[in-house]
Parts: structure tokens; C-alpha cells; sequence
DNA sequence: CGCGACCTTGAGTAGGCTCAATGCCGGTGG
DNA sequence: CCACCGGCATTGAGCCTACTCAAGGTCGCG
């Protein structure tokens, strides 16, 4: 019943790096994209002063770990993460995942200490900002913690979809509807090279612990998708061979289209 | 697959009710209860501008529905009620449990709509507040907004135990885990009668529901927990012969101990 | 070339599911 | 007072989805 071995990998983020400011935040490259509110110029104002550094981090890294308590709160700038939980005898549940735009830590920050971890999927780029900054914001803007509201509250709608999936649905269906969440994620932040192809940096493993199945059955499951003709999946590419076929079994309804604030 | 028949009680709360202002915020019943942490003179003088009048609703009503947009955000005074998500064919996940001093409709007031339902178990009085009052409470209140984060934060905390749960544990650990999770929430808001003994409204199908099983394993399950001298259900009271050794099965932790706030 | 990380496949098992009765109890109407 | 009904709990039987164990296979890398 225990997942077999799991080779932790040490922590290789360089905390270091946190002192180099690389992307102001009147340049962030996320502001770009049409899925972000944009802020107004007092709000930028403060977020650049909110933020006082960057952390990259390599793929493989932790970037939080369960039981400890975290001085920060991060912003995906780019890269690809996954929160998790993990049993005493190994199992391991997949939470979530971490895509650019998300704000991580707000656990941490608000209660006394993590009830999770979080390592990177990819190599990643964070900005920092320090956990009393947010009681900063709170007391002065509004509008921003209002924003900080919304994302928690977003985030549990996600975990809401997530624990229906695990809940109720088979291994067929949560697996198209997990594909599906990948494909629309990454198409709102503009990552998908070719339409309907994205690099998603996981292993089956990994989608495994998300949909709670065993990785034999993932991995039969998703090549009865394939011989279905609905997707292909090599080297850590995923291709929507036939979307609207995808969709159908996975019963998705599309993601929220309106904007998103973020931080 | 899909759950059986489902006979959709109509809602029965009285809108009407909301007219009545019964307790005041001032003499609040929750406050004395010590998990809660007190307000200061002027939050407590602004919440009570907040509160715009109470609900009563009978067990069965629906508080809220999937898909509706809703103009009120409430906490609940007494009584027990239920999140949840349907499927199409009408496979049902219960996603949690709210209980008194819970802070419910958030994320119908942030976002544009509800993406889940909410049943009365019991009947209950809830406190009512405006959509557009929590903007006011943003505005002017960041204790109280750090307040709603907070609880938002924590409430994403218990999603992800019960993901955990569901996605991870045996049928077995999953019920243990649960009726701990009962007792403990129970015993904090001092509604158990004896110790070690709880009136829960729910039915066998409402565990199954909420822990991803079938009724008839359910059944069994329970069963077998009886069988082995942990746990007495009769007549929707509990009754933990065993705690320790519940709480073994279950790998429980315990509930966090520290105060929380409530609005 | 060998090793580690990951994917694939076969075989056998079991935990959990469905279908189908049955039992129990409280409420209702005759 | 009794018969009946609806909602819930319980139990048996049989099945199947998903799990475990165990081999390979493939690919990239030092």
C-alpha cells in the first residue's frame, strides 16, 4: 500500500538569490496577459515594494516544507511547482499544482506553520515577499486584500473540483479531466507551443498521487486514451489529439474565463 | 454509477425570517466559547452594523445551489450543514461540514457564482450579512479581512486533510478519520452531550458521500469499526468506545488548538 | 557500458461496487 | 389499533475496477 521508494532530493534553491531583484515589478512579464486584472499604478507601487527579491529555484527543490513554518510567501513568475501531502508510511497525495501567477505560502503566513509541502516541477522563478509585508497590505490596501482573498477562495474552488474527481469519478474520467485542467491552465499563460500541445514537466507518478490511483493503472488508463485516440503522451508533451473528445469523457465544463487578480 | 434516487428537498427557509434580528452581535452565545478569539470594542460595534438580520432554516433546505450567484454570505449560529457537488448523473461529493462559527458564501461574494451546493442537516440559524458589506469590511477593517483570509486559509486546510483522505487512505482509515474529525469539531463547539459521545445528524450516505464510497462498503465499514469495540452508531449518535484506538486507525493528528477568529 | 529514472505489460488478488432482499422504526390514515 | 409506507440500516452474492508484485523495455547520461 505504501508508494514504493522516494528519493527526496535536498533542497537546492539557493536562497542567496533572494537578494538579486531582477524583474521590476512595472515590468513583470506576467502583466502582459489578458487572463490578469491589471493594477492600478498605486497598487504597483506598493507590490514593488512588497516584493524585495527573487528566488530561482531547480527542479526537484522544495520549496516549502510540511510541519515547518515559513518568513515568506512567493509568487510563481514562472516554472511549475506541486503542493502535496504525505502519510507517515509514504503514500502521497498531490494537492495542486503551481503555475505562473500563483500565490504560494498564504498558509504558512496566516496560520503558525505549513500543513503541506511544495517541491518544483521545473526550474522556477519566484518573487519574495516577507510575511509581515502582507500585514502591511492589509492594513493599507484594500483592494489588494481583496485580491489575496479571491485567490484563496479560488484555490479552494480547484481543491473542490479536485476532491469531486478523486471522490466520484472513475480513473478514465479523472484522468481526461486532469489533462484537460493542464491543457486550459497552460493555454490561459500562453505556454502551449502548438495549439493543443503542451510540455507538461511530470511523470505519471505524479498523476498518479494527483487522481489517487495506483501508477500501473495511470499509466494503463492513459494509454487506453490513447489508443482512444483522444491524447498522446511522449516525453513529457501532452497532445489533444481529439479536445472535444477528451472533454466529453472528462465531463469538463472549461475553466473560468474572466480575469484574475494576482500579486 | 451513479447514486440512487434523490429526492431534492425544496428549500424551506424563510426569507422572511432574515427581517428578525434575534441575537445581537454584543451577546453573541459563540463568543464564550474559548476556540473563538474575542473581537475588539470596534469590530465587534462594526459587525454589528455587518450582520443584517438572521435565517432560520429546517433541516433539508438548500442554503445555496451550484450555478446561482448569491447576495448574502452568512455564519452559522447553530445547526450543522453540508457543502457538496454533483455530477451530471448524480454521483455526489460532499466536500465538508459547517459548523457553528463557520463563515459560508465566500466564494460566491468573490466570485461571480457558486460552484457547490449547501444543505441544512439540522435545523439552524444563521447570521446574514450583504455581499457589498464585506467590500465595506475590506475598506476599513484589516484585522477583520485578515480575519476572512484566515478562515478562507483554514478552510482550504481541511479540504486538502480530506483530499488526503479520500485520495490516499482505505476505506477503513477514511471512517475513522472522519469520525474523529466529528467528534473533535463537536467537542470544541462543547455541542457533545457525554464525552466521547455526539449527536450527528447525518446519515450512512452522507459519510459515504463524503468519503468517496459506496453506501453498502460504508455500511460494512462502520460495521466492522463497531466490531472491533472503537466506535458505537446508533440512531445518529456516535459514541467512540475506543478513541484512542479510533485514533489510531485513523492516523489522527488531533485539531489545531490554538484560537480562531470568527465574523 | 552500466545505471537510474521512467514507462510498459502480464498475472493474480482484493477492496470496493452493484444488485437485490430484508429488517427496522416512526408516522399517517382508516 | 392496525396496516401501510417511506427512509434508513443491514446482509448476501457476484462481479469488476483498481491494486500489488514482478519483469522487462527504453532512453539519456556519466
Amino acid at each position: 500500500m505504501p508508494r514504493p521508494s522516494n528519493k527526496k532530493k535536498a533542497p537546492t534553491a539557493d536562497p542567496q538569490d533572494a537578494a538579486k531583484r531582477q524583474v521590476p515589478c512595472q515590468r513583470c512579464p506576467l502583466r502582459k496577459l489578458k487572463i490578469f486584472r491589471p493594477f492600478t499604478a498605486e497598487e504597483l507601487t506598493f507590490v514593488a515594494t512588497f516584493k524585495t527579491g527573487e528566488l530561482t529555484a531547480e527542479a526537484g527543490s522544495m520549496l516549502f516544507l510540511e510541519g515547518a513554518s515559513s518568513a515568506h510567501l512567493y509568487t510563481v513568475l514562472s516554472g511549475w511547482a506541486f503542493r502535496y501531502k504525505l502519510l507517515p508510511d509514504g503514500r502521497r497525495q498531490i494537492l495542486n499544482y503551481c503555475f505562473p501567477g500563483d500565490f504560494i505560502g498564504l498558509q504558512g503566513s496566516v496560520m503558525e506553520e505549513m500543513q503541506h509541502s511544495i517541491e518544483a516541477l521545473s526550474d522556477m522563478v519566484l518573487c519574495v515577499f516577507q510575511r509581515e509585508g502582507l500585514w502591511r497590505l492589509f492594513e493599507s490596501y484594500a483592494g489588494l486584500s481583496f485580491d489575496v482573498t479571491w485567490l484563496a477562495a479560488r484555490s479552494e474552488q480547484i481543491l473542490d473540483q479536485q476532491l469531486l474527481s478523486v471522490g466520484r469519478r472513475s480513473a478514465m474520467e479523472r484522468c481526461a479531466h486532469l489533462l484537460m485542467l493542464f491543457a486550459g491552465r497552460a493555454e490561459g499563460l500562453e505556454l502551449a507551443g502548438a495549439p493543443n500541445k503542451v510540455r507538461i514537466p511530470i511523470t505519471q507518478q505524479h498523476i498518479a498521487d494527483t487522481l489517487g490511483l495506483s501508477l500501473v493503472h495511470t499509466n494503463r488508463t492513459l494509454n487506453r486514451l490513447t489508443r482512444k485516440k483522444l491524447i498522446s503522451w511522449k516525453a513529457g508533451t501532452l497532445r489533444l489529439v481529439d479536445r472535444d473528445g477528451l472533454a466529453d469523457v472528462a465531463g469538463w465544463e472549461g475553466l473560468p474565463d474572466g480575469q484574475r487578480p494576482y500579486i
